[in-house]
DNA sequence: TTGTACGCGTTATCAA
DNA sequence: TTGATAACGCGTACAA
């Protein structure tokens, strides 16, 4: 019943009575052989079950048909977006993902590479804290491994699938600047190793002040915080005269609105809110989020097309930014005229938007 | 600039002017060497920035340190999560994760099976269409291969980590008619190929009976239904008469109320919706979603380490399904009186409902 | 058309 | 304490 021991090629050939190499040939289709010995090689095959083991042609044959992918973690739907969408890309290509993840650990993320290198995978599709100073990374390179970034704004000497979160970033600090805020801020989850969300930030506070207006407040979260609206609505109340917020991402947009309703606080009647990322709930919420609509599929398979480009030898190039939008929500509208209307508690924002966006998607 | 060579053990063990048997030792720690030879071989080493190949191992050794990974979807949160689950318990172990994806294709399931059986995973973790129909997961279990599977209501001769689909359905169903609910729907999407969507329905079917209503009408969704709320609207326009509906997730359940919002059906005063898995988006929402919540990490964990038992030897036990919660949300109430207030069209819910569930979790 | 033998990188055995 | 060698499963050059 238990057949454990592994059938090899070894084993076929003397099923069928011949070489090993007449086998491989066969199996393979990869040289000459009688009809009749093709015969007995795969009627032997199909006798003992047999099936190529990928390991003895990866040592022999120098290349390991697997690709290696590190992210930072796949709970976060955007990575997990983006690995799909690489996995897409390669289906059909024979290779396999071998993935990794880190969660946002610098330390992680090196053992991780050595780890994936060590395996000898073909290539490396990589969104980590710093890949600009990964060690692992730099000696897996060096070894001429093929390597492709996701997510990160351009490197020296690396090619990434991205968007422009500068750009993207300010075109928020314009659309604020449009309806008349003046007083916003920036908030950001694991600012510190995202280059994603310090550039998001960068941008920002440039159209800020391309636009006269102040500063964006920076509040750097918690993870505690993120996922508790009752200390987000502290965090926020001690920022008095915000009237709008760009959230580094569409849960952290989200998380302030039911801060915001716990406030007392109305949106977008006293707080507009801006997210990133585009996840598609957003649309689908009883008051649509405005966001920056972005691909993470896309970039999952921008990268893996740059990496298997790589791979045959091209040199690659840098591709241009992945195409971001901005999507009009009912979170976003004018600040409040301030003077009157000033009564306090309204649980519910005034509702008038939330048909507004219905027509842009199913 | 470019050291494209790899180097082996060999170039280490010349370099040191040693026996590789010796190098081997001294880096391993699995042997005897003087302090001598062994200070040469680690310079040696370090110097040329060695560092093990798995694959040679792997092939030595008869063990991979690879555990296979087969999951519908990494788009769907749900698996991404299981996914992160096992990852976080497969950290330190020293296993990897070889992951792949079916796209919900049987087809494709057993192909990914054989693709990762072939790659000598030492274990396989397991969701898909059909694992008890699998000739390819068959076949690897024949040689030996552990099996974990996730997500799967428990299957003649195989282990899962799992919620009580059946229960948890009936449990809706027992809520539906604590309220008076009698015309209710069972929402599906990809109904013919998940069995926890079609022992979600005989659960709830089972529990419609049990309490003296009607059977629930079966409604399965296409992708395009799914993703277009003014498909949907059309669909559940053509079932007159129902006060409630259960969903077979979450995202299905957003859906439903904003093809409700649509159709000018308020909810829940008009129609009751409860969803499925407890993704934390729901409880964010302006209106919180009613749902059955679920652990997806959980499960990815206990899978993880129920292969990691069975990889040690032990037979490995059934463990007992995952516990489920039923989450209270603003989107279930009692079915409308039908006589009067049947005013048409008003497009937002009376919005009493907002703060219900705040104080349950930040 | 066929089969032998080598090498891929490693570890384990065994004799020195 | 050391090092040569077999073995893991495969593809392939080369000889038959």
């Amino acid at each position: 019943m238990d057949n454990r021991q592994k059938v090899t090629i070894k084993d076929v050939a003397r099923e069928a009575g011949c070489g090993i190499a007449t086998a491989s040939r066969v199996l393979n289709k990869s040289g000459p052989a009688s009809p009749e010995v093709r015969a007995r090689v795969e009627t032997a095959a199909q006798d003992l079950g047999f099936s190529f083991s990928a390991l003895g042609r990866a040592l022999q044959g120098g290349r390991s048909m697997t690709i290696g992918c590190l992210v930072p973690s796949l709970a976060n739907p955007v990575f997990a977006e983006a690995v799909q969408g690489v996995q897409e890309t390669l289906a059909g290509t024979g290779y396999q993902l071998l993935i990794a993840s880190s969660n946002y650990d610098g330390e992680a993320d090196n053992e991780a590479i050595a780890t994936l290198a060590a395996k000898e995978v073909d290539g490396l599709i990589v969104t980590m804290v710093a890949p600009e100073r990964s060690a692992a990374l730099k000696q897996a390179r060096q070894r001429g491994l093929p390597v492709s970034l996701m997510f990160h704004d351009p490197i020296d000497g690396f090619l990434t699938a991205h968007v422009d979160n500068f750009e993207a970033a300010r075109e928020v600090a314009r659309r604020f600047a449009d309806l008349g805020h003046r007083q916003t801020a920036f908030l950001a989850l694991r600012f510190s190793t995202s280059d994603r969300s310090r550039n998001r930030y960068a941008g920002f506070h440039a159209g800020c002040r391309a636009r006269g207006m102040p500063d964006p407040a920076l509040i750097e979260l918690g993870e505690a915080e993120a996922n508790t609206p009752e200390l987000l609505a502290a965090i926020l109340a001690a920022h008095q005269g915000l009237t709008a917020i760009f959230a580094s991402n569409d849960f952290l947009a989200i998380a302030v609105q039911k801060a915001a309703r716990l406030m007392g606080k109305s949106v977008p009647r006293d707080l507009s809110v801006v997210g990133f990322d585009g996840i598609e709930i957003g649309r689908l919420l009883d008051v649509p989020l405005a966001t920056i609509e972005t691909a993470p599929d896309a970039m999952g398979r921008q990268a893996a097309q740059t990496l298997l480009d790589m791979m045959q030898g091209n040199p690659g190039v840098q591709r241009p930014p992945l195409p971001f939008d901005f999507r009009a929500g009912a979170t976003l509208a004018p600040p409040r005229t301030k003077s009157r209307d000033d009564d306090q508690v309204r649980p519910r924002p005034p509702s008038v938007h939330s048909l507004k966006t219905d027509l842009k998607q199913g």
